[in-house]
DNA sequence: ATTTTACTTTAAAATGATTCTAAACTACTT
DNA sequence: AAGTAGTTTAGAATCATTTTAAAGTAAAAT
């Protein structure tokens, strides 16, 4: 499906802006990247966008469900172009991410969830150190 | 234990600040809290003292073991008394932690540990919404 | 095709959490 | 008692992110 679909599906004007950012994140393979990292590749691209234009497509685009955001990530919000249910190894040195697809984890018990309340989601990091 | 020993055996010097903070953190039950709730309470108690101190001496506790960071916080550092390998649920709508001891939750498949790496400890969130 | 309307982009300012700085202070050692 | 190394402080600095208000643009209405 071409870019220009995928925003309008999603509910977004597809702006000059917004096609941009669709370009260069949703058609390669999925990759974590936080807002600078993205501008970065919009200039790269021979292309310029202010960096509350990069905050606000990303919120759009997150919102609409075509990127997620990484939950536990401290200092710097990090985005994911994979929008399937997974987790993440995280590098603890680098702070680099990889995916974890969600049938290589098996929860064989789980706690009681409290009353009134509903499961809408488990987060699953598994931190790496470098093996001595 | 006396909270000054408590400290000592930490590594810490015991300053008139770090122990207010002991007396705060280390008696009562476990604990989230961010440095803003922790300095709110210090003056609750009739102390003061400066966010700089508080964020200091979080830092060292933290890095003493005496407490620990939860890593899934988006903004604001959240702080947990409770040091033992534990895991959270996460009411999304109060962001509201809940400690899940790590005898609830049993993990019966695990990716394999990318090679070069050892798995140095796992998170788990189950985010909470509220039942319909 | 032009006008209108609502949404979007922009630069710059504002915000909020956290860290840094340099001077004053204090716990521990000698 | 004096020295020294670590600590606290207020305030400035930093960094990521959001807000602002004006200018721009896509889609709808004429």
């Amino acid at each position: 499906m071409k870019n220009i679909d995928k925003l309008r599906r999603a509910g977004l004007r597809p702006t000059k802006q917004r096609l941009i950012i669709a370009d260069i994140l949703l058609d390669g393979p999925n990759r974590h990247f936080t807002a600078e990292d993205l501008q970065d590749e919009i200039c790269a691209s021979g292309n310029y966008m202010s960096i509350g234009t990069v905050y606000n497509c990303l919120k759009r685009f997150k919102n609409s469900g075509l990127i997620k955001q990484v939950e536990y990530s401290k200092d710097t919000a990090v985005f994911d172009t994979n929008t399937t249910f997974h987790h993440h190894f995280l590098n603890e040195e680098t702070g680099e991410l990889i995916d974890i697809e969600n049938d290589k984890v098996i929860l064989g018990k789980l706690p009681e969830i409290p009353s009134g309340f509903l499961n809408s989601g488990v987060d699953i990091i598994i931190k790496l150190k470098k093996h001595t």
